[in-house]
DNA sequence: CAATTAATGTCGCGC
DNA sequence: GCGCGACGTTAATTG
């Protein structure tokens, strides 16, 4: 196989799997990996194939010029299905949903936390959740699923800039938690450095604070 | 099927296909979409299948307790087949060789420029190119496939570093010059404003410096 | 349509 | 084994 788009790739000849699907697109697989193929074309594309004497080539034209040649040398195997629409997959549990169900429930954020907005806009992006304390203190709380430092930077410039507005500010600085399923200890270590308080969050707890009988799984 | 890991996931019953590798791991695939399955397990993991009067049943258990169960009312097609060790992906044209190519051709960002050393250390990670220009000034050089604000950003935490040091600030202040196939506005517009240079790399044209007699491709 | 952001990311390298 | 950054990232969301 050879590829040319935005790398230049090739593979030797070996025995592995090809997968055609139906709007074109090709999935060269070997027996391990994970689920990412050794080479690939992305839709929209079209495949154009070659016999000659004892060989068969595949093109593939993809958008941008890319192409993919493919030389298939032996057949072991040849097998075509027709699969129809596929229903699609339902998520559940990414970082928007734990926001929901945060929303719902902030004071297992901190005792005392109601939720005065979600999504509070600011003009470098929006605050995850914006809270208040019991003493009416601003809380601004950012949601990641993993917390990394990245999650403690981008939370310490909506500080920076909510403490400007003194409507904010009224009762006391505006004050920073860090909520994640996972806290990586590098964030950890720089979100105390600056005042920000970490919160492990536990998804299934926070599920079962929700009526059961309104779950679908 | 049903997964249960990082999240919770569900696709109704369809007509799909299954492929089981070697090491264990599974992938759905619907007819369509791109090289990622609907759903999947990534390996080390292992497969349990159940059979029951008129329908089989995988037990997909990976690592950290994820599962993966899947319910198979009919099978259209079964096939196995033995691939044998993979000799893996060529690749070329990544960011890796554009930093090469770069060292080689270093005139090519800025006349009169001159490499120092490639992967330059500092105490917060390697400077891709440390140069020096016509006016004996050191010039750090960063470079990106894509160029977007987090380089920017990287660029700068190093020339910060560097600027504190009295041997490479001698002739002057430590440059700064991003280099990318493609810069984003927000990124060149923070580089701008930090003084930095940006520079998009043709990386086409570099290739053709090159002896044409040594390239394989 | 371009730009921004999350991802069950995956992958590879260096410590 | 962990941490960090690139990736043909891909994919979803938003302006």
């Amino acid at each position: 196989m050879d590829y040319a788009g935005r790398l230049t790739a090739h593979l030797p000849m070996a025995t592995r799997v090809l997968m055609l699907k139906s709007d074109g697109s090709v999935l060269i697989h070997s027996d391990g990996g994970s689920y990412k193929p050794l080479n690939w074309m992305s839709p929209p594309c079209s495949v154009k194939e070659i016999t000659s004497e004892d060989q068969v080539e595949w093109v593939v034209t993809g958008k941008n010029d890319d192409t993919l040649r493919i030389l298939i040398e032996e057949i072991q195997h040849d097998s075509s299905h027709e699969l129809g629409i596929d229903p699609g997959l339902q998520k559940d549990g990414v970082e928007k949903h734990l926001q929901e169900l945060l929303a719902e429930h902030p004071a297992t954020l901190s005792a005392g936390l109601t939720l005065v907005r979600r999504e509070f806009p600011t003009a470098i992006g929006p605050v995850d959740l914006m809270c208040r304390d019991a003493e009416g203190r601003s809380v601004a709380v950012e949601i990641k699923r993993r917390g990394d430092i990245d999650g403690v930077e981008q939370l310490t410039r909506y500080l920076d800039l909510l403490n400007r507005d003194p409507l904010l500010t009224g009762k006391g600085e505006v004050r920073g938690i860090f909520a994640a399923q996972e806290i990586k200890p590098q964030a950890r270590v720089l979100a105390t450095d600056r005042g920000i308080t970490c919160t492990v969050v536990d998804y299934d707890a926070l599920r079962g604070l929700d009526d059961p009988t309104e779950r679908l799984f």
